[in-house]
DNA sequence: AGGATTTGTAACAAGACGTAACGCCCCCGC
DNA sequence: GCGGGGGCGTTACGTCTTGTTACAAATCCT
């Protein structure tokens, strides 16, 4: 992918501005930065911005409200760094509409790989896999429409799902013959504001298998990878590339 | 935007061509003007325009016609202009596809205003919605009369909604494609002052739902979406089966 | 084989939503 | 004022979804 992520970062510490446009664009992605609400605005107005990195502590309106705020505007993807650690405080964080929360002093690589995460997750760009950027995925004679949040059995039938069984589905489709451990499939599926046991997804999966699988007992989509997690094999030609 | 936007006025009283060019040239446009729908389709093949005011009263086809007529052929906003300011006559206005309509006779600054709101909403926006303030709202079929408070089926009925039933819809109908909270749509509906449960939001969506859906048991304007509030999802016209 | 670990899944529990029913309040015509 | 109707917030309850627990089955290790 040729374009860079355009990110702005908010904060009225000119210190942290400084260190994280320096270590973002070492990174490869483009950065403005701005003090406060106002700065934001201006800003968003001129550019197209794909993420916001937005301090929760800000001179006049805070950061929580701006997030808020956007929120009911616009789609651009929000991380909210926050001094407070605290679990209260990540989830009136996640309430407000924020992608992830990174609680400060933060560790930079850390950062790093949330914004890819977030950057990923938003994006419509494929993943790896360079064959489904189509809105409606394929695989064996399914039919998954992800717009339409709808799935068609080979036979034509529209099998219906509970939507956690659907972005389940969608996570596992999205990386055929990829084993994906369960912590992957939380955050694919549930995003990371997910609050659960692993075994969640185990369940999930078993209710899943029960609708799409002709025998749950012996599921040829959703492989079971002992201590590993799960893997989507849809049947393809394998050997044509 | 530096550029000129570029007008068309059709209008077969010579006064009003005469007042409405000077007026909108020394507002910055480049104006063209036209007597009937025959000028008008030879201007609209030689050049680019960006908006057609168009008179609703005009010798040969009359301006209604005119206008859903464009509407078929292309996407150039139209503002019209009508000698009547009843009801029904603003409805029919939305009907045939309008962007806005001004009664005659006008307030030239009126109109001026309601031009630029309509080139601000039709040139492409950087930013989803949040500035615009169109007069009309349209989805799938429908039309959403702010000014008004008025909302046409796709079919043309007018469909009578309650002031809270109709606040709700506009606070959701801004947001296309956006999960609004609850909490949210409070805000956006009842001002930030309401105090009320998030359960009232429920069931005003359901009242709005029995109002505007076919089926309100499976909605396909309105959208629950679980855990998080509900989304506005008016037809895009653009997937392919 | 025997014990430990991992997975499948039934059963339960805790929400989340839809919506019927109810009642309060405001407004309107008398 | 007063009666009545409509709008709307609240309650209550049914249903649906999904996380958790518990235990059985499968698998692995030695």
């Amino acid at each position: 992918m040729g374009t860079q992520a355009h990110i702005l970062v908010v904060d009225d510490d000119r210190e942290i501005r400084d260190l994280l446009s320096r270590f973002l664009r070492k990174n490869g992605y483009r950065v403005d930065v701005a003090v406060d609400g106002h700065e934001m605005r201006r800003v968003l107005e001129g550019a197209r911005i794909d993420l916001i990195i937005l301090d929760r502590v800000l001179p006049g309106k805070d950061g929580l409200t701006l997030c808020r705020e956007l929120r009911t505007s616009s789609r651009v993807p929000v991380i909210l760094l926050t001094l407070l650690g605290a679990d209260t405080d990540r989830i009136v964080g996640l309430e407000v509409g924020a992608d992830d929360y990174v609680p400060k002093p933060f560790n930079p690589h850390e950062l790093l790989a949330r914004v890819k995460a977030v950057l990923r997750r938003t994006s419509d760009l494929p993943l790896q896999s360079s064959f489904q950027k189509a809105p409606i995925l394929r695989f064996g004679g399914w039919a998954l429409d992800r717009s339409r949040r709808r799935l068609a059995s080979p036979a034509g039938a529209i099998v219906s799902l509970t939507d956690g069984e659907f972005d389940l589905l969608i996570a596992l489709a999205e990386h055929p013959q990829v084993v994906l451990t369960r912590e992957q499939l939380l955050d694919l599926s549930r995003g990371r504001s997910a609050v659960a046991f692993d075994r969640s997804i185990d369940m999930q999966v078993t209710r899943l298998r029960r609708r799409i699988e002709a025998d749950p007992e012996e599921p040829e989509l959703i492989k079971t990878v002992r201590n590993k997690g799960y893997m989507f094999t849809p049947e393809v030609a394998s050997e044509s590339e």
